[in-house]
DNA sequence: ACTTGATTACACCGACCTGTGTAATTAATG
DNA sequence: CATTAATTACACAGGTCGGTGTAATCAAGT
């Protein structure tokens, strides 16, 4: 049931914004009623916090290559673009319309676009990038920049513009790229 | 009166967020009656429109060389960041907590983004640059990313480094970059 | 002095918000 | 059957929200 909640949250907190859904919009969806919520979260900003934390997903070992990780992420994006329910980086949009004023909800953004660089990071590092700490950021400026582009625009070509960025930079950075099925990205 | 109304909203609107500050709050800073506000503004979103058309600012034609118009578009952001109340890019915000339903907001969102792109295609066209329309797209995904990510680590140097990546795209399209300043930035 | 327009105070509306209290109901377990 | 725990319906509190209605006040222009 607590998952039930959790889940029906997530949905409707992602897709109408935080503060324009309350408690019983949530237990109304579900069919429970608002006490039965409440008897799993105490409150409505501890749910809001499992939602975040449900959002923070590290991203799976793998073992393909790292170029093909770091170029996988924007084609990952650009799925995830053109997929219905997108919009925005649920940790932007938190911090956006929570202010300020809200640390705990700034403290677990940020945590989570650290562990993206850093992700980043280690896997330049395996390619022998010198500045790999500088990338990394740049890398995720991309990214990033790519979320806000698509949220407002509905535009999911802005992950393969975001790619095609971050192949110059790899290549200025002397990161050899495959030539596989990197062709047709190359118009 | 009017414009006082307008920039009091528009400072706890950016600062707090459009659903978390009611006209109330806003008439009550000014000190004015709230029938005074709706005399002025018929709605709250009339207001919020204003709001938004008021932060829809064109940048003022220079004659400064498009190299440095361009990249000194990352010394100002990064200015901006290291203001007291820089809190990410108001439109990508509305949309973020308005919700996709929001038409007009989203409209005027796009507007402002693609012509921050065009602004960019049109000084890349006047270098020569062969690809303007694209490398455009991805100066402006370097921008929003940087705000972005400022807007949750506060963190000024992401402007750095979206200059820092913008100088790689640019030398990347043949532009030549100028050695007067840039010296500095090249660390 | 008279008119006009803006602004004021203030009460009020219906709707929604988070959160609680309570007693009845349901379902599983011994 | 008896116990226990979860869930239910439902009323309610205290607050904020956007928005309106009204009559009084104030300031300026003629």
């Amino acid at each position: 049931m607590k998952a039930r909640i959790l889940e029906t949250a997530d949905l409707l907190f992602y897709q109408r914004g935080i503060r324009a859904v309350g408690v019983d919009t949530i237990a109304a969806e579900i069919g429970i009623s608002k006490r039965t919520l409440y008897n799993h979260f105490p409150s409505k900003d501890e749910l809001i916090a499992a939602y975040l934390a449900g959002r923070f997903t590290k991203a799976p070992p793998s073992d393909k290559p790292p170029v093909e990780q770091i170029l996988g992420t924007f084609d990952r994006l650009e799925r995830g673009f053109a997929s219905k329910g997108f919009r925005g980086c649920p940790f932007v949009n938190a911090v956006a319309e929570l202010g300020a004023e809200d640390r705990s909800v700034r403290k677990i953004a940020v945590a989570f676009k650290e562990s993206r660089r850093l992700w980043f990071r280690d896997l330049l590092n395996e390619l022998g990038v010198a500045d790999a700490e500088g990338l990394a950021t740049q890398l995720t400026l991309l990214v990033d920049g790519a979320i806000a582009q698509d949220l407002v625009r509905n535009d999911p070509s802005m992950a393969r513009a975001a790619k095609q960025a971050a192949k110059v930079l790899l290549g200025n950075a002397g990161v050899m790229l495959g030539e596989g099925k990197s062709s047709r990205d190359s118009k």
